[in-house]
DNA sequence: ATCGTTCGTCTACATCTGTAAACGGAGGCT
DNA sequence: AGCCTCCGTTTACAGATGTAGACGAACGAT
């Protein structure tokens, strides 16, 4: 397995954003998604698109003439690693004020609401 | 007013973080701090430094013949952008366990835990 | 006054990133 | 059979980024 080692650009990320929103998908409609959200050309989100096979963040499966392309399992790590670099760009004391920022900028449901209130209570008896 | 449009690098993060978490500080802090944290070279911190200060990110106030640099007003503005970029890249159904993830990650004191929890109180009723 | 040290500035350059045109093969329509 | 269209592949290139040497001015010790 191609471990992804090279993080996405910000580019690549919007493409993956698109691929994860839909679920496994053409280049067509990421093409048009890319065009619609990003005024990209054609070739644009093609490169994006082989860029992102070549790392490793997406997998491909071969239709006909064409390809289906789907997020690898790396593609959540990415995320993550992406999150590590954002604490990491934060002073201690920024930490707080930037988890409030992010916390206030999402949308969640009550569900996600639940468990994110029972982290803060295990990291309350932790501490 | 300086906007600070240009995000900061990677590379200037650390930087960015480096002069966040002592404040007011002098090249050489900077360097020095580089060099055992990142292994770069001075010449690295020198353009990394001034890099910032001509994308607004760093303040300087001249001391002798040299510098005292710190944090703008902008640099915690360009850290709630960074968050945005990371919200952006996630799709909708992986922001609950992104931001579990960095809740988990995050050394918060009982106070910052106490007004996370507000928080998501107040997201609740809003919902 | 002199000489080494310390600073900031200028210059350099390989690589990565964003953006895209051009090309050649496969499939389908006439 | 011939042509249009769609697809993936190849090539291109300017600008951003990471990394750093070289240079000249100022400072401090002798």
């Amino acid at each position: 397995m191609v471990p992804a080692k090279d993080s996405p650009t910000p580019a690549e990320w919007k493409v993956l954003r698109i691929v994860w929103e839909r679920g496994e998908c053409a280049a067509r409609d990421v093409v048009e998604a890319g065009r619609e959200e990003h005024g990209w050309s054609t070739s644009t989100v093609k490169t994006l698109l082989r860029r992102l096979v070549e790392k490793g963040h997406l997998k491909t499966r071969r239709v006909g003439n064409s390809f289906l392309y789907r997020p690898g399992r790396s593609t959540f790590a990415a995320l993550r690693r992406a999150a590590d670099d954002l604490l990491a760009s934060a002073a201690q004391h920024t930490v707080g004020p930037l988890l409030a920022y992010l916390l206030r900028r999402s949308q969640l449901n009550a569900k996600e609401l639940d468990e994110l209130r029972s982290l803060l209570d295990e990291k309350e008896e932790d501490a």
